[in-house]
DNA sequence: TTTCTTAATTAGCTTTTGTTAAGTGGGTTT
DNA sequence: AAACCCACTTAACAAAAGCTAATTAAGAAA
């Protein structure tokens, strides 16, 4: 628990001492397993979550009923069925373990009602909403940018971790590929290259 | 100015016409031809706009020099440089009207102060966010389910007066597809079909 | 009007990805 | 150990997208 307050004074560091207690206060701590989910498609909802620990990924159905991981979550990142939250829609996605996860989680209504009266909860709320935003941007530019191959060498150069970390499969739907395609990619990586 | 303020009102109807009134006293309507930027890469800047009327893209360069459409904002919806905000970056994106458009633009760091006092102020950021940040989620599925062909029916269902006012260029670097493959795509749609 | 310019289409060919199916290897269960 | 399951790889072919270049179309400029 010392460990969690560490952290989040390190990432939000406007936060005073007592805000953060009353924020641990509102906060549940929720272990997760490998492939146990936060939240799964369909079900009403309205709790976001803080990843402290381990990695998280959201997924959503295609039309062949096959998982399409949309994004992954990982330490001190948020993660939460916004459309969701926002709407107050059933969730269209699933938020899942990807191993095994330690989250903070939230009452996003509470939260928006508290930051009303204490701006430090409106800052932190606000940070987050804009972290995940370049985030999405981001990723969105990649797509946009770089064609399958390119966007594995993206992936690889600015979050290794998710490579050594997440099975292949979930990588490629990441990536809005095959995973037949996307180990052809790693091939054609590793031995000389192209041809 | 009348008809902003009404339109104004309708999106966000929880603000008081007393706020709404300070509001558009910090706020600056600008005009923008067609081909005119609001703000160009590599610039620093911290004005975020609320599209009164017309049609903007942000695009970015790719390695070849391209620009690609990272994403239109129409009528209601906020644009900005976010990642220039959010960080204190110079630009990496160019904001550009499609056609001849009206915005009321703002100060970020002026109206996340005012928000401290001003209750209001802060859902209107919080809201305005939120919708960008479902909106790329919406596009980073687009591109993680559907395949090109599939993107631009989607594409066409959802935001048909995008295909109307934006040149196929722009549209197919928007759906992360060369001209060409756009070209194509359309006349398999509209010829019979299939091969 | 003619000329220039630029966007969009079309065509031919190359490269990559999708798809299906058959191996391969690791780990678990019995 | 054998049988099984699952993720990943590999292969072969079909489908789609990339690339280059030529053609057409439409608008702006002379």
């Amino acid at each position: 628990m010392e460990e969690f307050i560490l952290k989040i004074k390190k990432a939000f560091p406007y936060l005073t001492d007592t805000t953060i207690s009353k924020l641990m206060s509102l906060g549940e701590v929720q272990l997760l397993q490998e492939g146990e989910t936060f939240i799964k498609q369909g079900e009403r909802h309205n709790r976001i979550a803080l990843v402290m620990q381990g990695l998280l990924r959201n997924y959503i159905m295609n039309d062949n009923g096959e998982q399409i991981t949309v994004v992954f979550a990982t330490e001190l990142q948020s993660i939460a069925p916004y459309k969701c939250l926002f709407l107050q829609q059933p969730a269209s996605e699933t938020t899942e373990a990807v191993k095994s996860s330690v989250l903070i989680t939230f009452d996003y209504p509470t939260m928006r009602k508290l930051g009303e009266e204490e701006p430090q909860f409106n800052k932190l709320y606000m940070d987050a909403l804009e972290k995940t935003l370049m985030n999405a941007i981001e990723r969105v530019e990649d797509f946009t940018i770089a064609k399958p191959e390119e966007r594995y060498q993206r992936l690889l150069a600015k979050h290794g971790y998710l490579i050594e970390q997440a099975p292949l499969k979930y990588l490629a739907s990441y990536l809005g590929i095959n995973p037949v395609s996307l180990s052809r990619i790693r091939k054609r990586i590793s031995t000389g290259k192209r041809k």
